[in-house]
DNA sequence: CTAATTAGTCAACAAGCGTTGACAAAAGGA
DNA sequence: TCCTTTTGTCAACGCTTGTTGACTAATTAG
């Protein structure tokens, strides 16, 4: 019985659906407005198939909450283009086909459930600050990332959460020249 | 029957300590979590009163989700300060004896409620856009009030609810200073 | 083909939710 | 004092939630 990844199909098709509707559904309404029922009926399938795929509502968020930022090493970065650059991969994280889905689900949740918040406490620490590290010097480190995690973060928050609309109509060349300069201030803790 | 401001005291201390325990958890956990019965609790009353006296949980989130940013008129502030006088007036609308109670709650339950986002958005087109328009060009408000907004409720996203270790730390001056460049800049356009 | 394993169905559970209405206590004016 | 209005109490309602276990259907192995 090798548990490998021979037998590419069986009713994992069954596993997938529940994942891309708790995906949907989590990153729509968060974690505490979707039910189970609610992501059994867009998976068509039986509500208690979810328990039994996934153990509970809180493993399946758990296993659907996680993303990888896939920061780029600042150190190869042309100096003087750190923050084009890092608003640049922002928001082709956000948008686009690569888009990382667990972003929004995490935003959306992190403001009422304590377990995505410390999801996204974690991301910050084990991935932007250490990216943020290789971008000035050694100092500030943590303040220099604060910054631009407020900057980043509230535009993700405005755009694709609260979907302000005239944070959603801006274009994305104005977004990369506009936040791109904040950033690149914040980034590298030049005045 | 005089429905006027006399009879100062009666038992609206009820109405009084509902609406405060109930700011305090929508506050904290947002809508969601919060339930009728926690308020009920935390104000020592029955559960009961609470729809007795504000008819349902929604209209008391309607009731207490109200906010007045008072942004001051941008027309009369030295030009080359309104970023710095942006982003001071916001940290005293979130910290210190005055701060809104509403702004908390809105940011907690807009990423699941839709009454409380359109509230938000409300705000946004009815307080910040004006203000806005008095600080630059007429043209771009728009855009200029967006790239704003992202960054000051990013700032208060990173600080209040998600309460993220650096953006915590951060000193009102360094926030004054390093912020209050970045909204300088959005606000009036130059660049 | 038969037997065993896997996948899916169904009804129900205990708990929690917002909300209601019938009733008792307290307060205040006549 | 009595009577009316205000305030508060209590139990219960109908509904939804996450979760469970017993059962059938489908698939696969020997």
């Amino acid at each position: 019985m090798p548990r490998e990844s021979k037998k590419p199909t069986k009713s994992d098709r069954t596993r997938a659906a529940i994942v891309t509707a708790a995906q949907k559904l989590f990153a729509e309404q968060g974690y505490e407005r979707t039910t189970v029922r609610d992501i059994a009926a867009l998976a068509e399938i039986d509500p208690a198939l979810v328990i039994r795929y996934f153990g509970s509502k809180d493993e399946l968020f758990a296993r659907v909450a996680v993303f990888d930022l896939k920061l780029p090493d600042l150190g190869k970065v042309d100096r003087s283009k750190i923050g084009e650059n890092l608003v640049r991969h922002f928001l082709s994280m956000w948008e686009g086909e690569n888009a990382i889905g667990g972003m929004p689900i995490m935003l959306r949740s992190a403001t009422s459930n304590e377990v995505a918040a410390n999801k996204l406490r974690e991301v910050f620490s084990g991935q932007v600050m250490p990216a943020l590290a290789r971008a000035g010097g050694r100092e500030n480190v943590a303040e220099r990332a604060g910054l631009v995690s407020s900057q980043l973060l509230g535009l993700a928050f405005c755009r694709y959460v609260l979907k302000l609309p005239p944070v959603v109509n801006l274009s994305r060349e104005v977004i990369i020249r506009a936040v791109g300069k904040t950033i690149q201030r914040y980034a590298t803790g030049e005045d």
